[in-house]
DNA sequence: GTCTCTTATGTTATCGATAACATTGATTGT
DNA sequence: ACAATCAATGTTATCGATAACATAAGAGAC
């Protein structure tokens, strides 16, 4: 629309000026529009025959609703602000005009002049993940009762392509922009650093923040899974997460159960790389069959996450391998397929709708000026839910 | 940061203009700052120094870099675009100084001149759905080769819900619109109709669209599954599904259901209302236990949801009965669930990738002037996949 | 009755990039 | 060789809302 507006304006400048024929932008749609007519004069009335019959109408601005209303564009700014001084009866002219002549505020123009966009940019890996979707959903709840809106993109689990996107994002200006994980390219770290703007990373504890924290140690709830399985009677225990050379929450895990499992003095090479991040179901059920291959005597083993973990449950349901009595699974992150199949899946819950009420919380105080100059800290401690795919 | 750097302004007003002490907003940060200090003529050092101290600078702009490397402002504007005619090593002049000087586009002021955003803004039932999920990614990476990035909104499968959502979507001035469904309320027709953008309807086949269509017909695609299941013997057939009051895909698939089991000359009335939707797999499983306490004899279910079937399924097994043997189990959406649980669920593929590939090229062919003012009708036929919960 | 304070509104300048138009020197075609 | 074209850059005005400042009229205080 913006670009069909702009033959109209084009063809203004037609009448005064031939030159503009060198314009290659101008020399496309009016031209042909005009050719057809050999008199100059008639020009502008020619282009608003055009327009209307194309239905191009300028689109309404607040000056229109000034006019109309007999008010200036500053009244009609205001009337539409909830705790601007204007009187009853004249925001209620200025919002019936606006309604009768179909006005759709600009925030665009807003934007730059009050140097807010009530953006808010946020990073997740993959836009297909109900843990990640569960924390961008809270998230937005949590900041919308502020007007904000999240500006979402994803990064495929890979930091180059974090950079680019977190790029991309700081060009929209957001208020505050919320990261997924705390590693990140040196580059992304300066872009954060230098944007002006809260940072907060979730989803992990990282060593040096850049900003805000709203996390969780992936390593120790996993170690603390270990630990369980290791009370419980497990020695022979395997992991299956994504390759190790991602820097993925994915891979805190696998460390934190190699750890765990090291402190225990048990063996800690039953490890199956599954793939690049995301893991699916199918590549779950495929590392499980090639575990069950490899390590035909392993008696638990614990999962990146419960999709994967679930993907391996039907690999021994399909084997006909008895779950837990033959085998034992964890999972991560209290996924709703989990709780409900059957046998149900023993899990570690995240809290991933707690993380993004946090850090909408926390984004609000610190725009608001609470919490003034000091870093949020916002420490998540994951529970263990033991189910019945461990004893 | 916005906020943070407007004392800085407001400090160079006051000494000027002494009357500045009357408007609120100024009267809170700077002030405390000024207080101490006796000296009026100190106050812009004092300032600076403020400035310094808290790490406020001005944003850097074009025009910044326009001063440092010697040309015009509106030549680094065209330094930054790929197509634009400067020569090389004005080019890598300009970036050079931006990349010191920590420079970072702009989008809100180019927006606002431009008329353009980039913005595709899109709105889905729930961000916590994989099937969305999908077309929003084919459709965010079908976009993405041309410099679009999508607004994303969610609708809570709620068309009031929608209507504030899409006018939200619309002050941001995006380039096109894509909604999921067809049905909604009279006020966001008309923004959608008045909002000038190309507008693209999904994952249904309106009756009455309001531009563009990329979707699928729900109520036949789940009357191929009851003409399958009704060929394969089974004639007791119960539908799962939402609640029947919503505007949703869901009651045109239930409404589909019962159209289709009429035709057959069959019983209708084994319908299950699971509550408002989204159908969890846990509400799927109470509707299945719901289902075969009140119709016993039932032999097969479609369910609106491969979630929703999965935990018809789940039921099933913890009451231990055999699926297909005893009841027959149809999905809907060939989630990735579908495909690996044992036994695997017969489903219905709405190839809801494709749909959001195809919207994306749909977008892509009408921004740039193909298709001139042809409407796009991009039917998908979604596929039956039998799998082992039916025979 | 004068002064202060508040409420409702108007005026002006501005956010930062860029569209539109202008200009200059170099290159090409015939 | 000279007009025509092009490549590279500059100048000016502008997108539309709103921050900042100004002002007029009414309410209340002493």
């Amino acid at each position: 629309m913006p670009q069909e507006a702009r033959p109209f304006k084009a063809s203004l400048f037609f009448v005064s000026a031939a030159s503009s024929f060198a314009t290659p932008s101008f020399a496309s749609g009016v031209i042909t529009g005009l050719q057809s007519c050999d008199k100059l004069a008639v020009v502008p009335v020619i282009t608003i025959t055009w327009a209307k019959m194309h239905n191009i109408r300028k689109p309404i601005t607040m000056a229109d609703i000034a006019r109309s209303t007999g008010v200036s564009p500053m009244t009609v700014s205001r009337a539409f602000k909830q705790d601007a001084s204007v009187s009853q009866e004249t925001r209620e002219a200025v919002l019936r005009a606006a309604e009768e002549l179909g006005y759709v505020f600009d925030s665009t123009a807003a934007n730059l002049r009050s140097q807010r966009t009530d953006f808010v940019a946020v990073t997740i890996p993959s836009i297909n993940n109900a843990n990640f979707a569960d924390t961008v959903r809270s998230l937005s709840d949590g900041l919308a009762e502020r007007g904000l809106q999240i500006l979402l993109g994803y990064t495929n689990y890979d930091t180059k392509e974090e950079e680019r996107l977190i790029e991309q994002l700081l060009r929209r200006k957001p208020e505050a922009i919320v990261v997924t994980g705390g590693k990140h390219t040196p580059r992304a770290r300066k872009l954060l650093s230098n944007a002006g703007i809260p940072v907060i990373e979730t989803w992990d504890l990282p060593e040096e923040p850049i900003g805000h924290v709203v996390g969780f140690s992936n390593a120790l709830a996993v170690r603390e899974m270990v630990n369980h399985f290791v009370s419980s009677g497990y020695r022979k225990i395997a992991f299956i997460g994504g390759d190790a050379d991602r820097d993925t929450r994915g891979t805190d895990r696998r460390a934190g159960f190699i750890a765990a499992i090291k402190d225990h003095g048990l063996d800690a090479e039953r490890l199956i790389a599954a793939g690049p991040p995301p893991i699916s179901m199918r590549e779950g059920a495929n590392a499980m069959g090639r575990l069950l291959e490899q390590f035909p005597d392993t008696e638990a083993v614990i999962c990146v996450s419960d999709l994967s973990a679930f993907g391996a449950l039907t690999e021994c349901q399909r084997r006909g391998l008895a779950v837990p009595e033959q085998i034992a699974i964890g999972g991560f992150g209290d996924y709703e397929i989990g709780a409900i199949c059957v046998p149900s899946l023993t899990t570690i819950n995240a809290f991933a709708a707690e993380i993004g009420t946090k850090a909408a919380k926390l984004i609000i105080d610190v725009l608001d000026g609470r919490l003034a100059n000091g870093l949020g800290r916002v420490t998540i401690r994951p529970d263990l839910i033991l189910r019945e795919t461990s004893r």
